[in-house]
DNA sequence: ACACTTTATGACACCGGTTTCCTACAAGAC
DNA sequence: GTCTTGTAGGAAACCGGTGTCATAAAGTGT
């Protein structure tokens, strides 16, 4: 059977190999592995049982010198939140799993001058197949036009449609703040605060936004004192939670635009010795592994990033043997309130 | 300057290329790149001020099939826990970062019967320099053999010194987990449970060990009740803690072998009424990003698991050109007792 | 002055695939 | 029976590096 196969030390057999025991040429035996359509049935059977015996597997290396073109698909972050880069890695893989790509993980500064440039010398030298930006960098158009550039492929997650929906797996941040809004004002809510993400992130900007349209739709100004922003960092809903709870009349309620924030809002509460939900809501966004395991438990936004993982990983992969089905329009994905323990109707 | 470097279009040089321009041949410049002793100072000097002002970068692909070897480092993994995971990825690419080596992912199915299989192919295929293997797999011999046999450089992480040192970066688990014990013997606690890790893990074995070395010393014999089996999940931690709870007399302090089931022990104490610390001190293990946001904050175990992360690719990358000196005896690290405010003396 | 190293470099094959171009042959048109 | 036309498959060059070995020039000892 498999008879040099697992020998240590007999050397993997080779395109040539095959070609000799098959008595092909070269050529023929790539055009097997490659599936071309202008070759004999008879021919074709007879390459590929050889390969099958031999357990023959063609060289990436070889082919990504000869193709000018890897088989690795790129992740660029500069992502601090563990869970959501490992979801993405998850959802990716998963999709990835069978085939002949494989994952290349590069984080990047977001700060650097040199962001664009560090990105450009990994992509020409790497020759991606294509990569999947993650927000915040995915937010930059400097690096999607890099890959046009390059002729590179690329996905970019984000917190909301873009113009380019070819490129994009979004999901709709603004729409679900605007319906967690909402519930808190339909428990009874009228004075809410809310901890921003930091200026100039566009997910910041459209929970942001989801807030106030909710806010406006339920007949309420916003009142710019319980707005108050924030880096994404637990110290930072801390103190942002301490200066709104420092307003009064106090809110009764606090968006906070992600989880670590308010469970920093949590523990601003807890020291004022507020109760939580009964003196003070909080609603919080990602839905991390904390919101489920803190006290009380995080009423939060799930975003569904192991499924915009796949859908990622699929549109890089359109077109490819590998190719799976895409499934019309998940370019946008939807999230979901996430009801648990952190709200009730003010007193 | 770097005339043809960024005008889109323009192909990339090559070792040709630098070889024409500098009037050497392409062995030559092969030299240069390789930093190769028997080289004339002079010419090195002429060949590298082309490759500058070109911008010259090897191509990885061409060089991987010419090496039989690739430039990249693998991760494989088959572990839950996100943040360690991240670490791990952080402190091995924060020592890649500047090399020409790229890390790639590869997540396993522990459970998998094809595992040794599926992970062969891969080395195989990808011909990596070198794997980082993560806990729980990172205990499977088989995979260590596989490695050797292949030639492809490992590093195991793991919860305790080995034999093979040489393929290790471990933690010292028991002796940190004694010491938190003997905390908690130390406050008044003389009635400890514990929530073990699954068996099978050799982490949660030298995490028992060292706490019933600890009780043991303190000259406290060990209740079989005491010691309930937990899976490292959130809800392990709460059935687990239910059932410690249950005794009688009861528990006054826990030590859960991770924080996830900390915070379910958190959660099951909650349920009974009882206050942390002040009924039931808690201790867990990791210093997750949830120890330190839950309430009460958890006085846990932090493994500088990203520095075990540049201690591994140290050590993969110790011998090439790329190496950093290493550090002696740096296959041991110390795991340290965060104390915050979940433990207190018994009633 | 001679053989004998040592040093610096180049020619050429090779890694394992793909692409281009060409040939041989069979089928169909006239 | 000759002339296309189409199809299956091969030869050789190529992708961009590295290894082996040969060679010319310079240094060394006697």
């Amino acid at each position: 059977m498999d008879s040099d196969a697992n020998i240590p030390g007999s050397a993997k057999p080779t395109i040539n190999d095959i070609a000799r025991l098959s008595g092909v040429s070269k050529k023929t035996v790539s055009r097997v592995i490659n599936r071309s359509p202008l070759l004999n049935e008879e021919t074709r059977k007879r390459v590929d049982d050889i390969i099958r015996e031999t357990g023959y597997v063609p060289n990436p290396q070889a082919r990504a010198l000869a193709l000018r073109r890897n088989f690795l698909i790129g992740l660029v972050h500069d992502n601090p939140n563990a869970q959501m880069v490992l979801g993405m890695q998850q959802g990716i893989l998963s999709v990835l799993k069978g085939t002949e790509y494989e994952l290349i993980v590069r984080p990047v500064d977001r700060g650097s001058t040199t962001l664009v440039a560090d990105v450009r010398s990994f992509l020409e030298r790497q020759r991606l197949h294509g990569v999947v930006l993650l927000p915040p960098i995915s937010e930059d158009d400097g690096l999607a036009r890099l890959c046009d550039e390059l002729g590179c492929r690329y996905v970019r997650m984000g917190s909301a449609e873009l113009d380019d929906a070819a490129h994009m797996v979004a999901s709709n941040d603004q729409d679900v703040v605007h319906e967690a809004v909402s519930y808190l004002i339909g428990v009874g809510h009228r004075r809410i605060g809310i901890i921003t993400g930091p200026t100039g992130f566009r997910s910041a900007w459209e929970r942001r936004q989801g807030f106030e349209r909710a806010l406006a739709d339920a007949g309420i100004a916003v009142d710019p004192a319980l707005v108050v922003e924030g880096s994404y960092r637990f110290e930072s809903g801390l103190g942002a939670a301490s200066k709104l709870l420092d307003c009064s009349p106090r809110p009764t309620a606090i968006f906070a635009s992600n989880d670590e924030m308010a469970s920093g809002a949590l523990h601003a509460a807890r020291r004022l010795g507020l109760d939580v939900p009964a003196d003070l809501s909080i609603i919080g966004f990602d839905d991390t592994a904390i919101a489920a395991h803190i006290w009380p438990p995080l009423t939060t936004v799930r975003w569904p990033i192991v499924e915009m993982g796949k859908a990622a990983a699929r549109k890089l992969l359109a077109g490819t043997i590998d190719a799976q089905p895409e499934v019309p329009g998940e370019a946008l994905f939807l999230s979901q309130l996430i009801h648990r323990a952190s709200v009730a109707p003010p007193k």
